[in-house]
DNA sequence: TTAGTATATGTCAGATGTGACATATCGCAA
DNA sequence: TTGCGATATGTCACATCTGACATATACTAA
C-alpha cells in the first residue's frame, strides 16, 4: 500500500497508525481494505456524474446524509454489503461491481 | 431468479416464501443475494479443493466449524464481508474476487 | 458580513453479524 | 448394527453496523 494511502486511511480510523501497527495487518485485511476504498471512490464519482447531492443519494437509499458521507470517506463503521448496496442502487451492474473489485487500488 | 434458486434461498431463511413477499424483493436485494451465493459457492468448491474440512477451514479463520458451515450454505446471519474475507484467505486474488462477482448466479 | 447549500464528524439506540457451544444428521468403514 | 469423522442447525452473549440527529466546516452568492 501507498503511502499516501495509509496516511488516508488513518484519518478514517483503521489505526494503520504506527508503523508497527501497520505491519501487523494482515495481508488480507489490507486488501480488504483497498478492494472498500475503491468501492467507496466508485460511489463517489457515480454520485456525482448523477448530479446528486449526498441528500438526494441517501433518500434514495433510505439512508442518511451523514451515512453518505461516511461511505464516501470509507469510514470504519461502513460495511462493504453498505458499499455494494448503494451502487447497486446507482444503477452499477454485476459486472461493474467485479470490475472495481477486480482492478487495484 | 430461478424457481430452484429460489427454493434453495427459502430454505436458508431469505423469507423469499411466499409470491407476495418474493416480489417485494428489490431488484438490488435479488442481486446481492445472489451475489452472496456465488461467494458461497465459490468458497465451498476452494476448500474442497484445498483438501481441507471445515474444522480446518475454521481454524485458518479464527472462527468455528459450524460458521463455515453456514458461510457455504449462505446463510442469513453471514456477511459478504465474512465471505470475501475467507476467499482471500484461502489465496484468491482481488482479480479472482472481480471474477466470481461478475458472473451471474 | 450574512445566509444558504453541501459535506464532514461525533454520538447513540436499535439492528445485524460473529464465534462458540451443544446437538443433530449424514456417509461410510468395520 | 456400531462407531467415527464431517457437516448441518439452533441458540446466545458479545461485537459491529446502521440510520438518525446534532453540530461543525467549507464554499458561494448577495
Amino acid at each position: 500500500m501507498k503511502e499516501s494511502k495509509k496516511k488516508a486511511l488513518e484519518k478514517r480510523g483503521w489505526s494503520v497508525g504506527s508503523a508497527k501497527d501497520f505491519l501487523k495487518m494482515t495481508d488480507e485485511e489490507a486488501a480488504l481494505i483497498e478492494l472498500k476504498l475503491s468501492l467507496a471512490e466508485n460511489l463517489k464519482t457515480r454520485r456525482q456524474k448523477s448530479h446528486l447531492s449526498q441528500e438526494q443519494l441517501a433518500k434514495l437509499l433510505d439512508s442518511s446524509q451523514s451515512r453518505v458521507a461516511k461511505m464516501e470517506a470509507c469510514d470504519r463503521s461502513v460495511s462493504i454489503e453498505l458499499l455494494l448496496r448503494a451502487l447497486l442502487r446507482l444503477g452499477a451492474t454485476r459486472r461493474q461491481l467485479g470490475a472495481i473489485i477486480s482492478k487495484a487500488a
